[in-house]
DNA sequence: ACCGGTTTCGAAACCGGTTTCGATAAAATA
DNA sequence: TATTTTATCGAAACCGGTTTCGAAACCGGT
């Protein structure tokens, strides 16, 4: 593939490439008549501009960074197609990278995506382990935008975040209104802050209509099905089964549910399950699974519009942090029947 | 963010940028005593070479497009994800664009990223418009790989495909073995490739084992869940249900199989399922959907190689056509039960 | 005809690298 | 010791753009 450059069409043309170069960025010193001429035959000659070069020289790569802790379940792809939307349209290009949960592999992405001189960066961190890294980074004027798991320590810089521990509290408070007693809690790995957070929704929606909290009735999960899976086969063995159950997530509280019927038990009558971070299979599964919906798309656009501020305001910003929404898609799974 | 540059090296050091730069490429006309002392400096300065300047040098980006027709299916994503293993070890970025089932918006990128000089594209095609132009491309020396969805015209490049054809045909086979013998077809729109083969596959099958194939047997369906829906309402309301059906892939299936149970129907004692590019969701599902699994991770590695073959190989290459094998998951939705 | 101001253009420097080539010094050879 | 060879380095050109600045051309007004 042969690139045609300014210095052809300014050979072809017979004047400098200075003028070629101006005529394409509307500057003021250029005859109008000159300036259509040289588009006119650019655009003939197949002309497009050298990215590499334009990026070398106005230092400013109009590429981002996205890192993400895994591609498993939908929720990050749809992010990923929120920020999409956003930054296209600026003409920014994403570089997207998988950390796998992985600090290590995380921190070896965001050197690559800096080494690659992208003007920012969207990160969901796998855990906690390189905040301080990212922070210097954030010091030194480079532009990070934090969503879904984000640092707990106070930082210098916007993040998109839910709150879990309001939607986790709805979601406990919608299983007692439907007056179950004994509701368990399938939580996630007690390092990850969504998953405290959530546990912490599940506590205080038990404590506020005085419902004792055993301590037996959060269990530590994990959050694949495989997990759900373990959990639930460990809990049906011991004979101390709950009427109802809230899970970190839908994989958890999907995996609960297929060990549920391979026993036998139906659901929700024998026990009512809530999921978390709406899944396409919570409303496909028999009985679709009642799941709070994160609104993942604007998660995108949020982060991709916040990121965008910080790099066009180049220093002097200010640090937002933007609370989303959600939604609680109550379905068949938790809903209590009159007859038993 | 200020960058350490070479310049900036070289005067550290009082020698001239020339020197660095041997020093990086491992040139031989350097002292090996002042190579070292050059990386040693310039790790501690923490230079990372300027991208761009490279790109614009050695006239290659290092970076690859991947233009998909459709983000909301597991499967590009899955894709995807091989394609990254291979190109991000050999230092490759890519560059991801949803052309969202239109020809246009395909033409479109393919174009933004020839503008932005990749090094080749990886395609699955929305419709076989733009083929003459891809075509045009190719002659011009610039590589692309097809996948999944290939040109039917034949192209002189290389291309990864799944033998539709020869799977539809195993799956159909499954379902006269399993004794049914009023088997009907949810076929995709007639204007892809990849539903024509299927098609044909499902009818060669039942000629094969002598069963007459009904026009009626074969419904044009859609790729969606709600086609899936749609279709089997209106197949319920006209009271012609089949004993089984083969669709043309799993979310006309699961769709399908909603409404069967909506309207009380058993699965796979009143109508069995067959889908068709295994889904996260086939196994999830009551009861778990028989599938074709498309081994993705694998056509992705695939395509990355065959591309990577091409870039390298700087215009004498041989196209090849890989086709890859997957795997009948049977599952309980079409098997046959002994008693009724 | 002369002057001040504006318009229009091109030469040259620059961005941060790579590469060629000539100069110098050190080592090897005669 | 004289000459050739080799090792090591730097100046300068180049990649394809942008930007600055000075020069030329053109304008109307006196």
């Amino acid at each position: 593939m042969k690139y045609v450059t300014i210095i052809d069409i300014a050979k072809a043309l017979n004047i400098s490439k200075s003028s070629v170069s101006k005529a394409f960025n509307n500057r003021s010193d250029i005859k109008s008549d000159t300036r259509e001429l040289i588009l006119r035959t650019a655009k003939e000659m197949g002309y497009s501009p050298n990215p590499f070069a334009k990026r070398l020289m106005n230092q400013c790569s109009f590429q981002i960074g996205l890192v993400v802790p895994e591609f498993i379940n939908a929720f990050f792809h749809e992010v990923m197609i929120g920020i999409q939307e956003v930054m296209f349209e600026k003409g920014y290009q994403i570089l997207i990278m998988n950390s796998n949960e992985s600090s290590e592999k995380e921190l070896e992405n965001v050197k690559t995506l800096t080494s690659n001189m992208v003007d920012g960066i969207i990160l969901s961190m796998a855990s906690q382990e390189n905040v301080a890294y990212y922070s210097s980074l954030i010091d030194k004027g480079f532009p990070i935008v934090f969503f879904n798991r984000i640092p707990t320590k106070q930082i210098n810089t916007s993040k998109v975040l839910f709150d879990d521990y309001k939607w986790a509290f709805f979601a406990t408070e919608h299983l007692i209104y439907q007056s179950f007693k004994k509701i368990f809690h399938f939580a996630g790995p007690s390092s990850m802050a969504i998953s405290k957070q959530r546990k912490l929704g599940f506590i205080d929606a038990l404590k506020k209509h005085k419902i004792s909290v055993d301590e037996k009735s959060i269990i530590e999960t994990g959050l694949l099905i495989s997990d759900g899976q373990r959990e639930m086969e460990k809990l049906i063995n011991s004979g101390n089964l709950p009427e109802a159950i809230f899970a970190v997530n839908d994989p958890a509280a999907i995996g609960a549910m297929k060990i549920l019927k391979k026993h036998g038990y139906k659901i929700p009558e024998d026990v009512a399950l809530v999921g978390f971070t709406e899944s396409k299979l919570a409303e496909l599964i028999d009985p679709p699974l009642t799941s709070v919906a994160q609104p993942t798309n604007e998660i995108g656009r949020t982060a991709a519009k916040l990121l965008l501020e910080q790099i066009e305001s180049k220093g002097i910003f200010v640090p937002q942090t933007v609370i989303l929404n959600g939604q609680l898609n109550v379905r068949e799974s938790s809903i209590k029947l009159n007859e038993k």
